[in-house]
Parts: structure tokens; sequence; C-alpha cells
DNA sequence: CCTATCTTGACAACGTCATTGTCAGGGTTC
DNA sequence: GAACCCTGACAATGACGTTGTCAAGATAGG
């Protein structure tokens, strides 16, 4: 599982509905629904107007309930943290899990994210 | 001395005690203690015990009140920018104010740089 | 000495927020 | 046709930010 090295197999490519990105991120639909309200994650959609998830998108949502949830930051701060990682350039937020992990083992293996290790929620 | 010009007007030097600190804010004194608490700012203190604040502590202070107050960022959102910045070296935030004056100019000229810039919250 | 201000610790009120949940009326997918 | 999606609304829950006060004691300055 998780071997996605195929060139179609795009981390940006609009795959899960809703439903399915919710669970993905152990959150309600609704809570996926008000972030993006909130402009922190922007679903592509289909023709018909459904929400579809990518996998970045999912690294995007999962950075956010790591901010909100392990970190205790409200929406607003993690808007202002996306809004300075897309103006410094990219991964500042990869910082703080260095951090975020506690425990000094310097280990150079992933930050090891809410799952799969966040990457830059470039948009 | 490779300090500044002159040692008797450094930033640094603590002066306010904390009912001056408070006014200077515009916050109630219990708020800078919660702040303190927080460790979101670490005033000096007298041999006697007393809280002084320096010229920093009270632009770092600004910086949280413009934070929470007019971008809605909560107190552990303001303690990861703080600690981005501690860690990314410099002055990220005033990439903030450059957006900030954006839409509403709500241009806090305190707490960002009406003197020497945002100069690194230190500690 | 006296009075104002400081200290910590506790408790509370007020408004806001994050998250989940549901209900409605209607569209889409298979 | 059943299961899912859409928007919009309303609400409950728990937590947070800020201000405020009360207490009992230490400190500063005239």
């Amino acid at each position: 599982m998780s071997a996605a090295r195929r060139p179609d197999r795009d981390a940006t490519r609009p795959v899960y509905v809703i439903s399915v990105a919710a669970t993905l991120v152990s959150a309600h639909p609704r809570t996926l629904r008000i972030y993006e309200d909130e402009g922190l994650v922007s679903p592509a959609r289909t023709p018909t107007n459904i929400r579809l998830y990518s996998e970045e998108d999912i690294r995007r949502i999962l950075w956010i309930r790591h901010l909100t949830r392990d970190r205790g930051v409200n929406l607003a701060g993690v808007r202002v943290l996306f809004e300075l990682e897309e103006r410094l350039g990219k991964r500042i937020l990869e910082v703080l899990y260095v951090e975020g992990t506690r425990g000094r083992d310097d280990g150079p293996r992933e930050p090891a994210g809410p799952e799969d290790g966040p990457a830059s929620p470039g948009r």
C-alpha cells in the first residue's frame, strides 16, 4: 500500500468524495465543509459540483487537524500559518514537526505527521 | 561595547511595571500575567520580584494583541508563530503586516515597526 | 508609618470559537 | 430507487480569551 510513484497517480489528482475524505482525516464531513468555507482547503469539483479531494488536500487537512487538535491553534491561526508558508516559500511548518514530535532523538526519519507525514500544503 | 549607541536607552532595559505596561498595550494587568503564564512574554524582575517590562517586551505584547484581536489568532497560535520565528531566524511575522494592511487599513502602527520593526521578539 | 502598587492564587462572567450533529429540499451516481 | 452529494440553517457541547474581583501578603516612596 501507499505505493504511489506512478506519474498518473499525481497527488494533486482529485479522487476522494467528502465522505471518504472525512474518514481519512477522522473528521465529520461538516467539518471539511467548514474548512472550505474558511478558505483553508479548496477541493476540486466535478462538473456537477461534487467535491473531490486530492492526496494533497488530505495532507493539508491533516495539517489543520494537527495544528488544531494537538497544538490548540484555532482556524484563524491556521490561516495565518498557511499564509506565512505561502509567502515565505514552502514548508516552514515542517520545522514545527521536528519539535512537535517531542523527544530529542534526532531521528532523521520522517517527522511522522498525523499519518503519512506532512508535506507542505502548497495548494 | 558593541551594544547600541546608548546603554541607557537599550530597548531591552526593563523599565515599566505591570500597570504601566498594561496601559501601554491597552490590556488588563491580568492579561499580561496570563501571557507570561503562557510563556509568551518574560518580563524581567527586580530583586524583589516585581515585574519590569522592557520596550521589547512591550512590542512583543503588541504583537500578541495584534494577532489575537485583529487576526483572531488564539494564544496557542501565537505560541506557534513565535516558535516558528525563533526557529526560522528572523522576523517572519513582518511579512504578515505587509498583507495585514490590505483590506481594512487597521495598520496598527504600534506593534510593527514604528521604530525598529518587529525586531525578533527575542527570547 | 501609610498608602499605593506589587505578588500569587482562585473564581467567575461574557462572548466567541471548533466540532459535531441534524433536518430540510433538491441534485447526482450507479 | 437507494445511497450519496449539494446548500443553508439551527443547535449542543466543550473550550478559550479577556476582563474583573477578592484575598493575604510583600514592596516602594514620601
